[in-house]
DNA sequence: ATAATTCATTTACGCATGTAATCGATGGCA
DNA sequence: TGCCATCGATTACATGCGTAAATGAATTAT
């Protein structure tokens, strides 16, 4: 059960705070996306059956909260992309950014002080 | 006109090697995912009516070869990730993995490697 | 010349997705 | 105490996707 694109922005969502009810969750999202509360409701009850979030009611509407963790979703889809298309390594996906899009200068800097972080390999 | 993942399999072994006929990518694919002949032509439609695969008559067949590149479309997927997940920076991508997936040395050396070849900031 | 084979093109079909409207229950208000 | 507003749940519907079979045109074999 992968969580689509429209789900993943009701996540981004949940993910920053929680929990929430329905109508805050679509107000969050009406600047993003022009969604009708009615569509983020389909959201939130196909997310339901994915079993990536969990509701508890609360008076006469529900709270929902994130069980999937960002984390976890964030490393799948990151994992997916790196053996789609990087054969599995990080090294050639770096390589292809440093050559195709210019890094900024904050950038660098941070990956050489992760870089420098890293054990050598011998 | 995204181009999805099925045909993207279709894509990867045009990148490889072009032009081929249906067969032949049929038959590079039958190792990888099980699909019938009738499918790959079905994505092959699917592809040159998306502009991403030119086909030119060769006899009584078609040979087909990729219009987009591939470096176009590794770019695309990638920004795309960076973009939804990562704030477009490559760094926390980076610290990501090296927190979360251990790296092999090989990986490793090679992200110096590269890393020590970018530019200072200052 | 006709039949069989081989291609590509067209059609098929179930499921997921994006985007909502409608229905049914429930709680507040007149 | 009955009606209106408000929720969530159910239903809707067009499009894309994965997977393929049927059809039709061309070519080769008989």
């Amino acid at each position: 059960m992968p969580i689509s694109e429209a789900e993943s922005a009701v996540m981004q969502v949940l993910w920053e705070r929680h929990p929430l009810t329905a109508e805050e969750i679509a107000a969050a999202l009406g600047a993003a996306r022009q969604w009708q509360e009615a569509t983020v409701k389909t959201l939130l009850n196909r997310l339901l059956n994915k079993g990536a979030i969990a509701a508890v009611k609360e008076g006469r509407r529900y709270l929902y909260s994130p069980l999937l963790q960002r984390e976890a979703y964030v490393h799948a889809q990151s994992k997916d992309l790196l053996d789609r298309l990087f054969d599995g390594r990080l090294a050639p996906l770096v390589a292809h950014f440093s050559a195709r899009q210019k890094l900024g200068a904050a950038d660098i800097a941070e990956l050489k002080r992760l870089i420098a972080e890293l054990p050598d390999d011998e």
